[in-house]
DNA sequence: AATTTATTATACCGAACGGTATTTTTTTAT
DNA sequence: ATAAAAAAATACCGTTCGGTATAATAAATT
């Protein structure tokens, strides 16, 4: 009482929480209802009274990893005030990707797409739809800022797009495996001059 | 008799081939011992006969796949006479990268990199050793390239590498999740016309 | 405050897990 | 062809897997 939200909201929220971070160091396939109730410090009944099964935790868990990454991107968003600058913000915050400490364990969407392109299904789909997501959101961003005369007008938002996130990821990839930072660095330096580049 | 190698190291071999393909698919934690008795069609005792546990079956699997990558990149390589034609093997291979069949699973590096990078010491080393052979590997043409005066001098080998892979990989990952080949063919084109750029 | 309802913990299920000692079969060497 | 050695199949080990009744507890309603 007192509040709004019932307690077993809270306590479906404090799961995810919880074992988000979990299911992305650990993949799906490679985490255990164990580890959730370690995660939690619930038990399985609990957390069996929350969520259907094991899936229904995942899918949930990648929602919420997919959506702090998206409200991080954003709120550096916020803070441009042209589109040059903004699409900057790409570069800028992967470059010091190692060191944000919500994604030391990757990128979700990396990892699930690696893990469940023929493995799981859900997962598949939601980690497709995320980029999905992140590529209209791109193409929309070079859009709006052909249309203020701030990007070439040639610029195509598509392929952009497509480079900048191949860039990211592929750098993510051999950034995490090696556990250096120096291949990250180079993709995002060119991923910056390229962004300049296309400056009207 | 009559046949030089002995039977464990003929079993060893078709194990290693028959379960490599399935450890790529389902990842290390995804695979199963019942999966690998069903891909040989031996049993436990057979495979346990000839490695010391799945740890071993997987590293070796590992080494096989990225070795049937490096073999079948190597032999579009000789039918090249330029380091310009050398480099562009990697976007023409890659464009197709859903359509070569042992290919079909994916990438063991990236795979394996994104699985083992925060849970399997050993699976991350060999992916992460791959990945600076590969990319010592493409320096090493680019070097040539310059000394025999067919790439521009200015060129950075490390940092075209660096790209090159970063795409092809980036770009991998978004084509096996969302089952189309575009973003795969955007990437593969601009990384073309990047390589082409590189011309003396 | 009492009672209904919702939530969490306990205890357990059968199945599958990775792994192994032992027996059977197949190679290999004599 | 026979014996010795090596490899593969069988049968089993304890553990962990995902999942679930049921009982205990806590929260919400009256």
């Amino acid at each position: 009482m007192g509040n709004d939200i019932s307690k077993s909201e809270r306590t479906k929220q404090f799961i995810i929480e919880k074992t988000a971070p979990v299911f992305n160091e650990k993949g799906y396939a490679g985490t255990s209802l164990t580890d959730l109730t370690n995660a939690t410090g619930l038990t399985k009944g609990s957390i069996y009274g929350n969520f259907e099964n094991k899936d229904e935790v995942a899918l949930a868990a990648f929602d919420y990893n997919f959506n702090r990454v998206t409200l991080f991107i954003k709120g550096k968003l916020l803070a441009t005030d042209n589109s040059i600058e903004r699409l900057l913000v790409y570069p800028n915050v992967y470059r010091d990707f190692l060191k944000i400490p919500f994604l030391k364990s990757g990128c979700p969407i990396l990892n699930t797409s690696t893990e469940a392109d023929d493995t799981h299904p859900k997962l598949r789909e939601r980690a497709s739809n995320a980029l999905a997501f992140w590529k209209r959101s791109i193409e929309n961003q070079i859009q709006r800022g052909i249309q203020r005369g701030e990007i070439k007008t040639e610029t195509k938002p598509t392929e952009l797009a497509v480079i900048l996130m191949s860039l990211i990821e592929g750098a993510i990839m051999q950034a995490k495996v090696t556990g250096k930072s120096t291949e990250l660095r180079i993709a995002m330096n060119y991923l910056e001059k390229l962004i300049i580049e296309l400056k009207m």
